[in-house]
DNA sequence: CATAGAAGTCAACAGCGTTTACTAATAGTG
DNA sequence: CACTATTAGTAAACGCTGTTGACTTCTATG
């Protein structure tokens, strides 16, 4: 024992175990993570993971939930500078939303993989992503700034636009459809170039405003 | 021969094939189809698939892409008794689209799988959905009923919409978030309560039009 | 220092996609 | 009808996967 001082062996191979399959995750994606690979770079064999994760889903679930640590980070720090209440800070939410997708490709797929039968609750996503979105949204309505609507279905409204903008364009390639409508296809850029239809809706000025006399529900 | 008279050997068990897979996709998912699982269905051995199929992914693409010819008609079934130009119409491409994806799970799933290195071309895609939608909105842009914007942005944010909520819910269960907002939590019936933000918008009307003068490109 | 318990090795199991050499069935033609 | 060329299907193997159990080695504590 002659390593960093004081730092059991037990918790050091596990930490190695966590950074090789996080290396090999981003490197290859979930095909690529195998038990016998992530045990080569560590100077194991296979088995040996098995005295530190039960399983090989319990190993991939501590990466991704260590990755989604900071998405509620970065959460926190895209809305910090902005005043309460502002719509702005509900648009930061869904920009900070899309640059950790582009930033964390594999650990993004594999939380919102659809494939366990059945999906999780959403309070038990590391990183507390449905709350904070719907905190701000409460305090925008609040505020006057967003229409006085249900918070709960805007912040589900909200998260599944930026989620599909995320997960369509990693499922297909618009580059040749849309090169002219923004200038680089990415997730981002089309995050920017459609706020407006978010902001204003879709339809002609004409047909506004909603339900003419009440504020809430109006069926077009 | 005494089956089906005229059809030869190999088209009977490529169908066989192929309804082997559809079924067991269907009751399994992804991971509990095997090659030699499919074969046992058939009454054939594992390796005579390759007769048939170059590969695993071949034969699932084939699946795949049946499936999603219904989509194409399903789509051309919900806009035409509708009145060309409509916004209606747009919407009921949006509602036959989630359909789809409800009834048909795990194709759904597999024909967006991000897994893929490269994501495919939307061109590529079995059922032509982005024309179709395209032209709907190109339309209704034509005869006022939208707003004066770019089509094909437009189609993707529509597209990216649906696809979100979609995904967002295999993915994980808001049914304890959104009980008193929704009937029932399902892609349809959230779909048709957040239409109205889609419309209308969710800024205060107070802040309407954008613009200013223009009826195109106001940056919130 | 001795010794219990944790950490790691090694070999094996079952299942996976895929290939190869071989046999059985089919289809086409003289 | 008979012969043959081609195709469909079989059986066994290869290398890979996650996972397990028996066995050994290390570590840390009484």
């Amino acid at each position: 024992m002659e390593t960093t001082l004081s730092i059991s062996r037990a918790a050091r191979t596990e930490r190695g175990i966590l950074q090789a399959a996080r290396s090999l995750l981003a490197a290859e994606g979930t095909a690529g993570l195998s038990m016998r690979k992530v045990a080569e770079r560590v100077g194991i064999t296979a088995g040996a993971i098995y005295r530190h994760f039960p399983d090989k889903r319990a190993l991939v679930d501590r990466v991704v939930a260590e990755a989604f640590q900071h998405l509620e980070l970065q959460l926190f720090k895209s809305i910090s500078p902005l005043p309460v209440g502002s719509f702005q800070r509900v648009v930061a939410l869904g920009a900070a939303y899309i640059a950790f997708a582009e930033e964390n490709r594999e650990e993004f797929k594999i939380l919102f993989d659809p494939s366990p039968s059945e999906p999780r609750k959403v309070r038990d996503f590391p990183g507390q992503i449905y709350p904070i979105l719907r905190g701000c949204i409460a305090d925008a309505i609040e505020s006057g700034e967003l229409r006085g609507t249900d918070p709960d279905l805007a912040a589900f409204f909200l998260w599944s636009r930026v989620h599909g903008i995320v997960m369509l364009l990693m499922a297909c390639d618009f580059s040749d459809d849309l090169k002219q409508s923004a200038s680089e296809v990415t997730p981002s850029t089309l995050f920017e170039a459609t706020r407006e239809y978010v902001a204003f809706g879709m339809l002609a000025r004409e047909l506004w405003p909603p339900g003419a006399g009440s504020d809430k529900q109006a069926k077009s």
